[in-house]
RNA sequence: GGCGGCGUAGCCAAGUGGCAAGGCAGAGGUCUGCAAAACCUCCACCGGCGGUUCGAUUCCGCCCGCCGCCUCCA
């Protein structure tokens, strides 16, 4: 089964292909840059990140660009209550301006960044936020990030080319486009003009009859008072700023060209925005515009409100803190993307719990194999893998065999279970089924007292019907080695990275910098003297003396190290 | 009012026209000085009522409940 994706255009789950061979474009719907980025962002971007890890995965060269909204009515807002600025005479209101509390919040995300000073320096600061917050993720660079304010010509351009075609007109400056002109308006979200009552979320507030149509949009706007603006060079409407829709047509096609595989962005973008950027382009660049548009669900609170003055507020941030980015982006693969996301610190917890399952297996081979002694510092096991960068990309072309050895059979089985799960539609929680029959298998085979050095014969299963194949005999070594880069290597699929340059130096390169590992650097000095306990205590037990060794335990518990004790001898871990 | 989605064990969550993955929690067991970890075993008839079918949790209809969108929104 090749990959199938669920197309919102089609409403049905569809053979993925691109347009280009090997090359996927995707634009992603960004954020508008007046707050941090929240746990619901943290959401979406990270399934973004997913599908780009798995068309990688599946040996595409991913060109992904995203923008950032950097013009906008809430910016401006914003900016105003924050400092006083960029507003126009009705907003400006002396009583919020400068408001502490939330001047004290954005100051506290944006840390260490100059202070705004107005609505482009507050989109800046957001930017720099954001982009902090990805890394934290573990979500990968785009190979663009585009600034709204930084395409206004193009939106200038397009405007004027909709008007020439007659799908837009002005009044008093500011330019509309026309839904009834556009006979395919409605086929993304899947209705009718007909079938909107105008006005029914209660909060359409502007004024609506300077429109031919209620459904109809804003272009371009003219700008008022100290409100950012732009001169078009078209005397009925000389001055102005950008609608949102029409930016994101001209970012993606400037950027992708006039036609590209995947356009996406959070459900709530389905409609109108992407309603409305498909009314804006496909006259201009024909249709189909976009070959498939996937909306991930959106994360759920589950009725807990987050807000400032319950200060109950999780950040990005805060769950990375908490919980550990890998343990997060796991969570995050645990449901589907179509799906709502429920969230609560509990939720989050139980799946951290199952998934130390899997991360304890990775620490354990870690362990063993750092140590083993015919694996060189920095020089994997000979002959065990041939690696691919191909230079001339900026993709990684990893080409392992992850199903060496002696646990071959098992990493098979799992590596398909895994390409069937994400080939129909990602179905991540289906893979995340297969990590731990995976794992668990692993475990019930004895992986856990392999030791490293050694050989190991072939497993039974492994002479095949009628005993035709011969009898292989492992590495040890090798065969640990290549189960644990078939963990890190499929778990990197997910966004859950394990960068180890000793096990996995080509895989180490397209993790993010190991940052998290401060624990263990800091115990370095101590090593010794925690060997020294450790001894103690196994001295301790061999002379039956319990309460001396679980005193010792008790210790190294208190210190943070928890001690199991194993038939290889006693391990422990943070 | 219109459009769309969902309802699977205490919780989370896949899935299929033919005896319902996986995880958390729970119970029992193996191992262990004790723990821990791991492994083994146990734990659902899929919101309700009809219909189609040899057979439906899976298809259709109705009902009940929950949620999203209908020009702020990842």
């Amino acid at each position: 089964m090749a990959l199938h994706v669920y197309n919102t255009l089609t409403r049905r789950k569809e053979l993925f292909t691109a347009a280009q061979p090997n090359v996927v474009r995707i634009y992603t719907c960004g954020l508008t840059v007046y707050a941090p980025m929240h746990i619901g962002h943290a959401r979406t971007y990270s399934f973004w990140d997913f599908f780009r890890r798995y068309l990688e995965y599946l040996n595409y060269h991913v060109l992904s660009v995203i923008n950032y909204t950097d013009i906008d009515d809430r910016i401006m807002q914003k900016a105003a209550e924050l400092w006083g600025t960029d507003s126009d005479a009705g907003s400006a209101r002396p009583g919020e301006l400068g408001s502490p509390q939330r001047q004290s919040d954005v100051n506290q995300a944006a840390e260490g960044l100059p202070e705004a000073v107005g609505s482009v320096d507050l989109a800046e600061k957001m930017v720099a936020v954001f982009r902090r917050d990805c890394r934290r993720l573990k979500i990968k660079d785009y190979a663009a990030y585009t600034r709204a304010t930084d395409f206004v010509q193009g939106q200038i351009d397009l405007a004027a080319k909709l008007i020439e075609l007659g799908h837009a007109y002005v009044v008093d400056g500011e330019v509309f486009y026309s839904v009834d002109s556009f006979p395919g308006y409605g086929k993304l979200s899947g209705r009718t003009i007909e079938e909107q009552e105008v006005g029914a979320s209660g909060r359409v507030t502007e004024d609506v009859s300077r429109k031919r149509n209620p459904a109809d949009f804003t272009l371009w706007k003219p700008s008022e008072g100290k409100q950012p603006r732009w001169e078009t060079g078209y005397p009925d409407w000389p001055q102005g700023r950008p609608g949102w829709h029409l930016e994101c047509s001209v970012m993606s096609t400037t950027m992708l060209g006039s036609h590209f595989d995947v356009h996406g962005g959070g459900v709530d973008n389905m409609f109108p925005h992407h309603e409305n950027e498909i009314a804006q382009s496909e006259p201009v660049c024909g249709a189909p515009w976009v070959r498939y548009w996937l909306h991930p669900e959106h994360l759920d609170l589950r009725g807990v409100k987050m807000s400032k003055s319950l200060g109950n507020v999780i950040s990005p941030g805060d769950l990375v803190n908490d919980y550990g980015d890998q343990a997060v982006r796991w969570f995050f693969s645990t449901t589907h993307y179509r799906s709502k996301l429920p969230f609560s610190p509990d939720l989050i917890a139980s799946s951290l719990a199952g998934f130390e399952k899997i991360s304890r297996l990775l620490k354990i081979l870690e362990g063993k194999l750092s140590s083993a002694p015919d694996i060189e510092q920095g020089v994997p096991v000979a002959g065990l893998y041939a690696s691919q960068r191909d230079e001339t990309q900026s993709v990684p072309r990893l080409r392992h065999y992850y199903n060496y050895g002696h646990f071959g059979e098992l990493s098979t089985k799992f590596m398909q279970r895994f390409r069937e799960a994400l080939d129909d539609d990602l179905n991540t929680p289906q893979a995340a089924a297969a990590f731990f029959d995976y794992v668990g298998e692993l475990y019930s085979a004895g992986i856990e007292s392999v030791p490293v050095g050694a050989s190991l014969d072939s497993p039974s299963g492994d002479a095949g019907e009628g005993g035709s194949r011969p009898a292989t005999t492992y590495s040890s070594t090798a065969s640990l080695l290549s189960v644990y880069r078939c963990l890190t290597r499929h778990l990197y699929v997910l966004g859950v990275e394990y960068p180890n340059e000793l096990l996995y130096p080509q895989l180490a390169m397209d993790c993010f910098p190991a940052g998290g590992a401060e624990g263990e650097s800091a115990l370095a000095p101590h090593k010794a003297f925690i060997d020294a306990l450790l001894e103690a205590r196994q001295q301790a037990r061999r002379d039956k003396d319990f309460a001396k060794s679980d005193m010792i335990r008790d210790l190294l518990a208190g210190a943070g190290l928890q001690v199991e004790d194993t038939p290889q001898g006693p391990r422990w871990s943070l």
